[in-house]
This record gives structure tokens, sequence and C-alpha cells, in this order.
DNA sequence: TATTGTTATACTCTATAACTATA
DNA sequence: TATAGTTATAGAGTATAACAATA
């Protein structure tokens, strides 16, 4: 019985509790002026953030989805104008998805919201507790990953 | 562009990622030996966190979500054995929820799993980066609730 | 008649299976 | 014929609306 171990599960748990919920998925899409269900900004977010263009099963995979569910959302998106497909230049067989300027845009409303929230949340933290939040989370998140896809047993 | 917030928005982004998603609550069930569905899991897991019986709309609060949702679960889990309905002493027309030997179990073997999975992540930390994580991811839960559920504009 | 919970229904999210196309 | 992606389908998760029951 870890009194931290605890808290941090119970912590993490009520972060989820509140992030990942229909009616704060909507408070997020309203502040940011965009109609977009929860996996179109994962997607569109998830772009923005590598930068450039990607295959589908690469995004499935860094959502860890599978590739139907990446391919249904982003058909939808490029016939809304916010993604489009372009050769992808290591392999002429294979197309690339990449944000349009729209889709930028959209993602990047969304993205902000997120920010403002967490910048929110933190504008009363010492630079110092920011900064070792954003060290220990950032090696969490590694950590949990390499535990839970490479179980010991 | 606070590189501070952004390791932060992105980190909780690839826990998430991690560990919410079905393979990893299949991974979770089969270590624990259950058979029972993500909304089943939070029920029990929430009632055994609260330690002892709850009414199904405090538990639809304290999860935010709906409690036709919760009365759906609650009402299979009850079939299954694994949860009751005991009269609630400060209100007699109404009922509360509460474990049974049996669902006790079953929810005490869900938060072991993630409790180990959580701590194999944390396994080689220092004690003091472990508290300070304690320390500040309960406070970022606190902060974000307020900042989500207040919002400020 | 206000509160709490339930039944009925529908929508969102994601997975699996079967198929297609291209090198 | 291996790889990547798509179409089709089904199941899990959650919300809204309408209703019932009880103080």
């Amino acid at each position: 019985m870890d009194p931290d171990l605890t808290t941090i599960l119970a912590a993490y748990r009520r972060l989820v509790t509140t992030l990942n919920r229909a009616k704060t998925h909507a408070q997020l899409t309203e502040a940011a002026g965009v109609r977009l269900d929860r996996p179109d900004v994962q997607i569109l977010v998830h772009l923005l953030d590598e930068g450039g263009p990607r295959r589908i099963g690469a995004i499935a995979e860094a959502l860890r989805v599978e590739s139907p569910h990446v391919t249904r959302h982003v058909s939808a998106l490029e016939r809304r104008g916010l993604l489009e497909r372009v050769r992808d230049p290591d392999d002429g067989r294979a197309w690339r998805i990449a944000l349009t300027q729209h889709g930028a845009e959209a993602a990047d409303s969304c993205r902000r919201i997120s920010l403002k929230w967490f910048g929110g949340a933190l504008a009363d933290w010492s630079d110092h507790d920011r900064a070792e939040l954003a060290r220990l989370l950032d090696r969490l998140a590694d950590d949990i990953q390499d535990e839970v896809h490479i179980p010991s047993g």
C-alpha cells in the first residue's frame, strides 16, 4: 500500500473523468468555434503536432486505434475540406494525409483551448512546480507506455 | 508558447492514448481474471474507493456520466451478484448500491492491476520524484476540475 | 409537486472481418 | 503475394427524452 501510488492513480482517474467526457468535448469545440467530434479533433491535432503529412497507418498507430476508424474520419474531413491527400514521396502507391489551411486553423483552435485550460489550471503555480510537473508527467507517460505494452507478467 | 505547458498537455494525451483503449482494458481484465466492461470496472472500483454503499445519482455524479448509464450497468452487475441494493438509512424511499463480497474482490483485482502498472512504471523512480508527482498530479486534477467546470470565459 | 431513478431510444466511438488495390 | 487501405458490419459506451415511483 504505497500512498503516493494510490494518490497518483486516483489523480489520473480524476483528470480523465473531468477531461474525457462528452460535455467537456462540447465545451471545447464551442470555445474553439468548430464542429468536430472527438476522433476528428484527435486526428487534426495529431497532424498539427507532427508538423506534416502522415499516412493513415501511421496515424492509427500513433493514436492506437484501428485503421478503418481513421479512414472513415479522414474521408469525412477530406470532404469537408479540412484534410487532403497528397502523394507519398517515398512510396509512389501510397498517399499521405495533410492538413489544409482550414484544417490547420481548426486544429490550432482546439489545441489552443486545451492549452488554455491547462494554462488556467497552472496559473497560480510556481515556475518550479510547472517545470517539475512537465518533467515528471512526461517521464510517467514514457514509463507507463513501456509497462503496459511490454508487460512483465 | 510555454514549453512546460506543451509538454504537460502532450504527456497527458500520451497517457490517455496508452491507458484508455480497448486493448489495454482487455489486458487489465485478463490480468485481473474478471469479465467486466469499462463502465463496470469504473463503478465497482469507485464503490471500493468510497468504502461504502452509494446512491445511483451519487455514482453518476462522481463519474460524470448520466444516471441511466449507471442504472443499466448496476442492474446487470446486480444480476451477476457483484452488487446489491440496500435501503438508504437517511431516506426511506431510496436505495444504495453496495458491493457484495464477490464484487469487492473483482474491484480489488482490477485496482490491483492498475496499481501494478503504475507501480511498475515508477519502480526506478526516486522516492522524491514519486512524492512530487503525487503532490503535483493531485493538485493538477483539482485545478483542472475547477478550470473546466467553472470556466472563466 | 420535487426528487430520484428507470425504460426506451438513439447517437458516438471503436473494433473485427472481408474485400480491394497496388507495387 | 505482401502491404496498405477501404467498405461493411457489429458491439461498446454514453447521452437525451419520456416515464414511474415515492416522499
